[in-house]
DNA sequence: GAGTGGTCTAGACCACAAT
DNA sequence: TTGTGGTCTAGACCACTCC
C-alpha cells in the first residue's frame, strides 16, 4: 500500500519538492517561487510539465498564480471543515479577544491496553496527557484533554503551554496527515463541569479528534465546551 | 495551426461538453465517454489538449480513468463533509437499519420581518414550514424544523414527505450552491423534548443550515439530534 | 521590453486492458 | 495485437505585469 511506484512522474517529483520546501519554510506565505522556465531548467524537463506540477498545486489551494507576474505560496487554509484544526488561541484572537489557558495535568505515562489499542501502539508505549483550560476574556470555553504519541513530539513535556497552545507545537512537530472527528453533545461530568465553571446538569458540546501523522497516530484529543456559550460554524 | 480567438479555452469547451451532456443523459453513471483520440478528432485539438480536460474532470471527481481501459462517468458523491447534506434516512438506511419518518406540521405562511430577514426577501414573501421527526428503528433521533423559500420549491406543501424527505426533494428541484451551518449543544425545550422521546433536562445536539441554491436562500433547517445516542462525524 | 503565466501542438514512448 | 490512458517534449503564440 505504501509502496512507492518504481518511477515516480516528473511532475509529481515537481509537486513534491515544491510541498517540501513550503513545508520546510524555504518559501512562506505570499513568497513567490520559481518560475515555471526556472523549474524546468532546474529539474530538466519541459516547461509543461513543470506547469501540470504547478496547475495542480494551485487547484489544490497550496499556490496562487497571477499571470505576468508569478506563483506564490496561498494563505494557509484555515481548515475549511468545521473541525477547525486551527488553534483555539488563534480563533480567540482572531474575534480580538483576549486568550488565556490554565494547565490542570501534564504527565508521561505507559499505555494501558485500552490506549494502546487506541493509538495502535504496543502496550507501555509512552504517552504524554494534558488538560488544559482556555479561556476566552476570562470566561472558560474549552476544556482541552489530550493524549500525545511521544514518538512523534519527544519533547512534549518540556513545552510551556502558556504561551504556545499543543496545538501550535503540534502542528510544527508532525505535520498533519488526517483527521478523525465526532461530535457530540453530553451532559458535563461533575470535573469538567467545575474547569468550566458550568453546572453539571449542563449540556456540553463535545469534539473528539485523532490525527495521524507520519503513519502514526499523533494525538486523540477530547475537547469540552459549555453548549450554552460555544458553537461550531462552517460552509462550504 | 490557425490559433483559436477562443475567448473560452478549448479545454474549457471539452469539459463544459462532457459536463452538459452528462447531465443530459447522454452518459449514465459508469458509461464510458469518448477516448481522448475521439473527442481530439471532435473537436479539432491535440490529444494533449483533451487530456487535460478529462484529467480535471477526474480530479473533479466526475470522471473515472482506467489505464488500458477507458474513462467513463464516476457515481454521483454526496457531500463528505461532516454536515451532511445526505439525507437522515439514507444515512439510517446505510446503517441497514429502517427509517421511518412523522410530519408534525406542514405549512405556508407569509414572512414575519425577521424571518424575511433571514431568508433575505420581503416580508410577506410566502414560505414553507414543515416539522418531522425521524426515527431509526422506531427510536427517535431527530426532530427537522424546515424553512423553505417558496420561490424554489413550489410544490413543496404536495409533496409526500413520508416516502421521499425533504432533503432528497428539494436536492432535485434547487440545486446546491452553498451551505452555511453551526453546531452546538443545548438543553431540549419541552416541546423537542417531547416529540424525541427524552427529557428536557437532556443535552440535544443541534444543527442549523443554511443553503443557498440559484442564488438565493433556499432552506433554513434546525435539526434536533438527543446528545445520548447521535453524533456526528467524519474525516478528512 | 523582459519576464511571467495560459494555452496549445504534433508528435513520442510507455503501461495496461481487452481481445 | 489493438486501443486505451499516462506521461513527456520542444517548441509556439498570447495576455498580462512590472520595471
Amino acid at each position: 500500500m505504501a509502496t512507492t511506484p518504481a518511477v515516480t512522474p516528473a511532475f509529481q517529483m515537481i509537486k513534491d519538492f515544491l510541498l517540501r520546501e513550503i513545508q520546510a519554510g524555504t518559501w512562506k506565505e505570499g513568497d513567490a517561487v520559481p518560475s515555471e522556465a526556472a523549474l524546468a531548467q532546474q529539474f530538466n524537463v519541459s516547461r509543461m510539465t513543470v506547469n501540470r506540477a504547478v496547475r495542480e498545486l494551485t487547484s489544490e489551494q497550496i499556490l496562487n498564480r497571477i499571470q505576468g507576474s508569478g506563483t506564490y505560496v496561498a494563505q494557509q487554509k484555515y481548515q475549511a471543515t468545521l473541525v477547525a484544526i486551527k488553534s483555539i488561541a488563534e480563533e480567540v484572537r482572531a474575534r480580538g479577544h483576549e486568550h488565556r489557558s490554565e494547565l490542570h495535568e501534564l504527565s508521561s505515562i505507559e499505555a494501558n491496553e485500552s490506549l494502546a489499542e487506541k493509538f495502535q501502539v504496543n502496550a507501555g508505549h509512552i504517552l504524554f496527557h494534558s488538560v488544559i483550560v482556555h479561556f476566552e476574556n476570562e470566561i472558560a470555553i474549552q476544556v482541552e484533554d489530550r493524549w500525545v504519541n511521544s514518538a512523534l513530539a519527544q519533547d512534549y513535556l518540556t513545552q510551556n503551554f502558556i504561551s504556545k497552545t499543543p496545538n501550535e507545537y503540534l502542528m510544527e512537530v508532525a505535520p498533519l496527515q488526517g483527521v478523525d472527528y465526532s461530535i457530540e453533545a453530553v451532559m458535563a461530568p461533575k470535573s469538567i463541569a467545575d474547569m468550566l465553571h458550568i453546572s453539571s446538569k449542563d449540556a456540553c458540546l463535545v469534539l473528539h479528534r485523532k490525527t495521524r501523522s507520519q503513519n502514526q497516530i499523533a494525538t486523540i484529543v477530547t475537547m469540552w465546551h459549555p453548549g450554552t456559550r460555544y458553537q461550531f460554524t462552517g460552509s462550504f
